[in-house]
DNA sequence: GAGCGGCTATACGGTTTCGTATGACGGATG
DNA sequence: CATCCGTCATACGAAACCGTATAGCCGCTC
């Protein structure tokens, strides 16, 4: 065990070769060679006295010290790149980059027209869009603002309460129109084409009640993409859970069982507290807040 | 503006050259040499597009800039010396380095004993003591376990109450003797050698109230460590404000106007969810709540 | 079973980076 | 005013680092 503290340029190594599963391929997404990352994980195996990893020629598994340091690692990375996006900002007026995170859904249905305006009236500015339902840290520094399904306890974050969104069964007209509209629960269980998910999310665990008999086996079409399944209600695949607010976009699409099935959706936008002063992030949070509010009034008329 | 994403090196050298304010300072510390550092700086600043320091003969002086970019780098230190406390602990049994941030008094008057005996039943722990009455941040990794004034807010923090501190006016009994024994508020303003803070620190500032005339130009004696003023009673030097656990133990100190100002601190134990999992942090944790526990019922006896 | 594409490991030459040595400059001290 | 100690800047040789090229191994495919 060698006592010299790592070089910090090896942990960007050992980050790549754990998303990467290979040292040739952590050499490529770094813009480095294969000999050289490798040299790298030794480097730092040995500065840690620890194997990282299990060789093979197929790859490198991770070791379960790897897994518990991975976290550590990826903090730096989050952290590097929160940093580079302030140094870009430096400077007057609205300019640099912000990474903004929400679901797939909201980041492709809703953001878009709000992050245009936005942009145009600020063309310093630059947008990072991470979709994904995971929910990313703002803590860490994986993103500077948040939309988000849930309210941030979290009282280091600066949170702004936008409205509900309300998740409810939809079909296409033409589906409607050939399969009937059901009346009831028992009708849209029997016979009718039903999309949902297809793994269990931590998300989806806290609404089980409220779906009831909306299990796995009851599907039709199974889907883990929102986006998907958005796609297959508006293609006519048959019923499925989105927006009522997506779905009042396209009058063909129609709502149903209405009484049945209504899922509100507290949504909040999040950003550091430490950003309250950026201008980059204040702007973009006070956009995206009065656009997904406008969203959400539209949604409820 | 050079688009490479600096490489995680030079972060240090920022990060050095930030706390020694120079070049040659920052080299020292690092392990490094004034040149090299130079360098580092050069790069990094034309990797970011910016000017991070201003130089001259006696020093660099950090822009506006890199004042804004010092936390990440700050963060980027913390993340980097935590991961090397989880790579020391790695194996089995309880190993590895804690890092525990307390203020002065309790870590001089208080934990030693709890970390002798924790460290007498576990050979392989090592502690490192942060003694400062800036809150370090458990969210950033600057301490593994923190020992706080104040209820921690933060719900990903794994805290515990251990009891309430009492702080209240003490004296030695040389003092009194010599003095006389204060009988109210208006006899110890008057003619009393008060020993008090120098600057108003955000605690001082949150119990004005409680402090009442107790200000600045009030005391006989100031300094902002607390240990000095404990040093100070302790010598019969004056009356001041200290812990009457402590003044518990040397029957020589007496409590003076005990009804008159008594501030009763509760006192907490935290530590990071994501320790909860790792031994030495529990271990550790556990010592320490029990221990402060101990001290505080002995303090109400 | 031969061939192909993926991976790791190793050897070698070039480039980058570092450290040493030195010069120049400014403030504090006598 | 001269001296000394601190700082940063620059030049040069050495050491460390990286990339290229190659060999070896495995699994998949035709």
């Amino acid at each position: 065990m060698t006592d010299a503290e790592p070089g910090w340029e090896l942990y960007r190594s050992f980050l790549g070769v754990l998303k990467e599963g290979s040292l040739s391929g952590a050499a490529r997404s770094l813009g480095l060679t294969q000999p050289t990352v490798g040299r790298h994980v030794e480097a730092l195996e040995q500065a840690l006295g620890l194997s990282l990893f299990t060789r093979s020629q197929l790859g490198l598994a991770p070791t379960e010290a790897a897994r518990a340091l991975a976290p550590y690692a990826e903090t730096l990375a989050a952290t590097a790149a929160a940093l580079l996006r302030v140094a870009q900002s430096q400077g007057d007026g609205v300019r640099g980059t912000v990474r903004i995170t929400a679901s797939e859904v909201i980041g492709v249905e809703v953001l878009p027209p709000i992050l245009a305006a936005l942009r145009a009236e600020h063309p310093g500015l630059r947008i990072e869009l991470a979709l994904t339902n995971r929910v990313e840290d703002l803590l860490k520094r994986e993103a500077d603002i948040a939309v988000r399904m849930v309210r941030p306890s979290q009282d280091v974050l600066l949170a702004r309460r936008v409205g509900t969104i309300e998740l409810g069964l939809h079909a296409h007209e033409d589906y409607l129109g050939r399969h009937g509209t059901p009346r009831s629960f028992a009708e849209l269980m029997s016979g009718h084409a039903i999309i949902g998910f297809d793994r269990e999310t931590a998300f989806l665990r806290g609404l089980r009640k409220e779906l009831g008999p909306l299990r796995r086996d009851a599907f039709a079409l199974r889907a883990d993409s929102d986006l998907a399944q958005l796609a297959a209600i508006r293609a006519g695949y048959g019923i499925g859970i989105c927006q009522v607010g997506l779905a009042r976009r396209d009058a063909r699409l129609v709502r149903v069982l209405p009484k049945a099935l209504s899922l509100p959706l507290d949504t909040w936008v999040a950003m550091h507290m430490d950003l309250r002063d950026s201008p980059r992030c204040r702007v973009a949070f006070e956009a995206v807040a009065e656009g997904l509010g406008r969203y959400i009034e539209g949604q409820a008329s």
